[in-house]
DNA sequence: TTGTACGCGTTATCAA
DNA sequence: TTGATAACGCGTACAA
């Protein structure tokens, strides 16, 4: 096992000079960082996680976790897996705080991350897709602060990693379920969320691309529910009223809920296959109705958890994460699977 | 931070003593002791899992797999998983050794364990349900090696820790997922491994069990193909020869490939819904061809990297396993979401 | 520019 | 029955 005594003493320097080298402190000749940094490659020299956390506790290492999350169930697996990951990582003097706000408002997300700059050393947050809060957490990493985007992810901004799902394959595997369901030919109505939400349009996007192989599927209309329960309900109501021939129903985001007691009020025999997204405790309430059959299921503990897992591994192990993207695999669930 | 030094000051004794008692290592005076230990539980003592890998490097540990894996393509993201496991915590000084073999001969999974024992600190192993092997594994557990089994379990053993998937809702899923496409009425096939095999077994059950609720559907035959390739083609093809009106195919084990060949033998318009485990390339090929429309994914790779997430645990963090029992969901893809 | 010394929490050894 | 001390690998403050 190579440590840094071990490389120190095969270059006849002392491990205090190893350690300005490897961790690129300056103040050391060119000719023996030269050295030291050959002997390091040529051994494969890896730092012990155990050592660096056991230095790393005076530290008290930070993370922040901003989410847009009050009002959504699908967070509250997301926060349990955060906290688990949390608990298990409390001994190594890791702490997390969390902040939440309601709705995907840019002001009020600007203000929650600006007031957790200044202390924090990670911040785990589910962007809103704006230029201004790419720039912020630009800013956040320039200042060496380790920046994670969880569930949904943001362009133009050079966070260290984004954990979540492959909404456009979400789209795609809803389509594709609605094949092995419905048969070659269907009648399509779709209940979006908002068409501001990167995450809704890929998943819309990714169900057309597959459509394109099923050339007798038709979407009647797409209605947009703002993620929320009366209007889903309101035009759910509605789209199914305009289109009674609907067949399958596809509710790409929230307000599933509603949507369902808009189902409910047809007569059993008329009412459409429904696919849904995420087993949050009222979608389950109507898989026991019977009114949704299939959800897709997007691992929110697992994003959770690895999440806090990969800042942690930064900032107590000093180990980057080694793909930029953790990306989980869109589940097809039934109740009987969930 | 609670740590035993900080015990030590609190009672008026040195760290030593303090290490004695909450390692039980006996030679400390009863009421020393019991001061201690009520110290530890008054301020939640739990020990440093950096502190402990650290002091642990000294120990080299080995963990010896012994898979039943050889032709099983099932367990190479078994085997992955557990080599990336190796690789993450190679650092800490833990060792991992591959001991496979094909098939499920019990005299020859005693012989490899028999051969590691002396030298392993934990065995990781799909064991053969056998009271022979039950009992081997309970003196290894007796000598202080700590057992783990992956995908399929044993009786009478008192194993730390089982991990794998839930068999018998693997079944009822396969049924319910039936049910979704084929409607409240079918006639099906099933194709199984051996009835020797507690898994294939619990999975038949659960698919009886969940049809319990669909009085129209029908089971015709249930054959054996002991996982082989060629058998499983001729069983399937006198299957469907027998029963030309089987719209749905149940793969519960091995031989997908070869069933999937004797459906292929079918005109188009005649073959039956399959449904079958695990995406082996094989199947997945099938998959592609559209033969097999959905299969039940184990978490292969999870359930390697977490068995040896479990054993390293143990051995280098002194941390035990906080269930006995880690059990994931069987998981329904499609070509899509594979 | 380089080396030394200490601390992080644990285990292990040796001395008392 | 106890305590002191060294060691594990790393970070860092300070001395040379």
């Amino acid at each position: 096992m190579v440590t840094m005594k071990k490389i120190g003493e095969l270059c006849g320097v002392s491990r205090g000079t190893v350690d300005r080298v490897l961790n690129g402190r300056g103040r050391v000749s060119p000719q023996t960082e030269a050295a030291i940094l050959n002997m390091a490659k040529q051994l494969g020299y890896e730092p012990n996680p155990a050592g660096k956390a056991l230095a790393a506790r005076k530290h008290k290492p930070l993370i922040s976790v901003v989410l847009s999350s009050e009002g959504n169930a699908f967070f509250d697996e997301v926060l349990r897996g955060m906290k688990e990951a949390a608990e298990e990582y409390e001994i190594y003097g890791l702490e997390v705080r969390y902040h939440t706000m309601k709705g995907y408002n840019v002001d009020q997300q600007i203000e929650l991350l600006k007031s957790v700059k200044a202390y924090s050393n990670a911040v785990v947050v589910n962007p809103i897709d704006s230029p201004r809060i790419a720039e912020l957490l630009n800013q956040f990493i320039e200042e060496n602060i380790f920046v994670v985007t969880v569930n949904n992810d943001i362009k133009n901004c050079n966070r260290q990693c984004f954990v979540g799902s492959d909404y456009f394959n979400g789209g795609v595997t809803a389509c594709a379920m609605f094949e092995i369901v419905l048969g070659k030919k269907a009648t399509i109505g779709i209940v979006t969320g908002s068409n501001q939400i990167l995450g809704h349009l890929e998943r819309l996007e990714g169900f057309k691309k597959r459509m394109e192989q099923l050339p007798e599927f038709k979407i009647v209309d797409v209605m947009e529910n703002e993620d929320d329960e009366i209007t889903s309900y309101n035009v759910t109501q509605k789209l199914l009223k305009n289109y009674p021939d609907i067949d399958g129903l596809f509710l790409v985001a929230g307000g599933v809920y509603g949507a369902s007691r808009a189902v409910l009020d047809l007569p059993e025999e008329n009412r459409p296959f429904v696919i849904a997204f995420d087993s949050v405790p009222t979608t389950v309430e109507m898989m026991h109705k019977g009114t949704v059959k299939v959800i897709l299921y997007q691992h929110p503990y697992r994003q959770g958890h690895r999440s806090i897992d990969l800042a942690f591994e930064y900032l107590v192990n000093g180990r980057s994460p080694a793909k930029a993207e953790h990306v989980f695999k869109n589940e097809i669930r039934l109740l009987e699977n969930l």
